[in-house]
DNA sequence: CTTGAATTCAAACAGCTGTTTAATACAGTC
DNA sequence: GACTGTATTAAACAGCTGTTTGAATTCAAG
């Protein structure tokens, strides 16, 4: 079976790369995982580096038919729409089920992307970010500039980001309890949204240094 | 000189471990670039990995002592404690001159934490998490429960981040000069500023699902 | 069964890895 | 000057890396 070897050698890939990244991933181990020759991956990926690039492909692809997209009516509330954007964000972030290896893998790139890759962020990335530009349009100010509306869109994807890029940190500083208890992703969904909006909702929103309503401390 | 050549190899090891990560980087070639001999790592160090942890230390020092924390008096407004804050956050991440790899090679141990740099997540990171979290303390409403103010905190270190994590991301949808004229230092910190004392001001802050006075939408 | 291409396999390849060794150089002390 | 302990050096070590090789195997088509 010559697809069946590709498709065994793509599935032990995908964690082992995700895990380790692409450097310290060995030829053989992946091999071992898939049980099959080291020869393997030379003769049906012509190298380890062209494997990388199947396999993030191949993640890719895995990534959006498990959790496909919200797609919520856009008449829909503002509200809604963010929340169903941000849960499916978090979701392929965290993983609901089995190891979310796929997101690692994508998360990689992001966080350090590959020169091969950069397609991965023109195909993948940027349409979501401007889709999710598109669902706070009708709460942005109606003055507002293309540089401040990505600003808004980048807090939200930072945010979400965090928990899966600060992992560690992470768990570091909320314990396991915690974090079952107050940090599940509904909850997380719901404080970005919610946070997002009041930021926008609020009476002076933006280029307003002086007069800082916000500034209730002290 | 017996320490010359130890903070040679330190000074050679930073960059190089900031950029490529502790696997990835070859004992040679530190020792080439600090001009020494190969052995003089393992004969000051003991090991490649017990060089990495003083390495991670080395840069620790410096990055502190770079930028000083913002030590503003505790009365002073939320709003100027915030923005300091956010401000030298952004600063260590983004690096004003030179190669800021001493936060490159933090940032590395936070998104992923050696074993042995916990102990620089529990020293470094978590007394920064805690000055966040007092530093909102005014703000916050009355009867806020801790991992709420967690999650707020997080919220404002994932804003930061993002810029630095998802680097690669933001100059592939951003373009130079759109970066250079209004997503300068000055110019994140304050929108993440005011975006956080926003949302904490904002009429139904939290916990309420129904009612979302923020869906101004649709 | 025979043919011939596609696939698998064990073995070997050169190259790089971190680390060790044993010889050397060089200070300061008696 | 001889002795000390520290520091540097070139050379070698065993082990792992990705990749190649050429023979063995599989398997469908004639």
């Amino acid at each position: 079976m010559p697809d069946d070897t590709r498709i065994r050698i793509l599935n032990a890939a995908g964690p082992i790369f995700a895990e380790k990244g692409f450097e310290s991933s060995t030829v053989r181990e992946i091999c071992e995982a898939a049980a099959v020759n080291v020869a393997s991956v030379n003769y049906h990926f012509g190298d380890k580096a062209q494997l990388y690039l199947k396999t993030v492909d191949h993640a890719r692809n895995l990534s959006i038919e498990q959790v496909p997209g919200p797609e919520l009516p856009k008449d829909a509330p503002t509200r809604d729409q963010l929340l169903a954007y941000v849960t499916t964000m978090l979701t392929r972030l965290l993983g609901t089920k089995a190891q979310p290896w796929q997101s690692r893998l994508m998360m990689r790139e992001i966080l350090s992307p590959t020169a091969n890759c950069r397609t991965m962020v023109r195909d993948f990335f940027r349409p979501r970010l401007e889709s999710l530009i598109s669902i706070l349009e009708p709460v942005f100010p109606p003055d507002i500039e293309e540089h401040q509306r990505q600003k808004f869109a980048f807090s939200v994807m930072g945010q979400c980001l965090f928990y899966r890029a600060a992992e560690g940190v992470f768990k570091l500083v909320v314990p396991g309890k915690q974090r079952s208890a107050n940090f599940q992703i509904e909850q997380l969904a719901e404080h970005i949204t919610q946070t997002t909006l009041a930021a926008l909702n609020a009476p002076n929103t933006y280029s307003q240094t002086a007069a800082t309503g916000a500034g209730a401390g002290s």
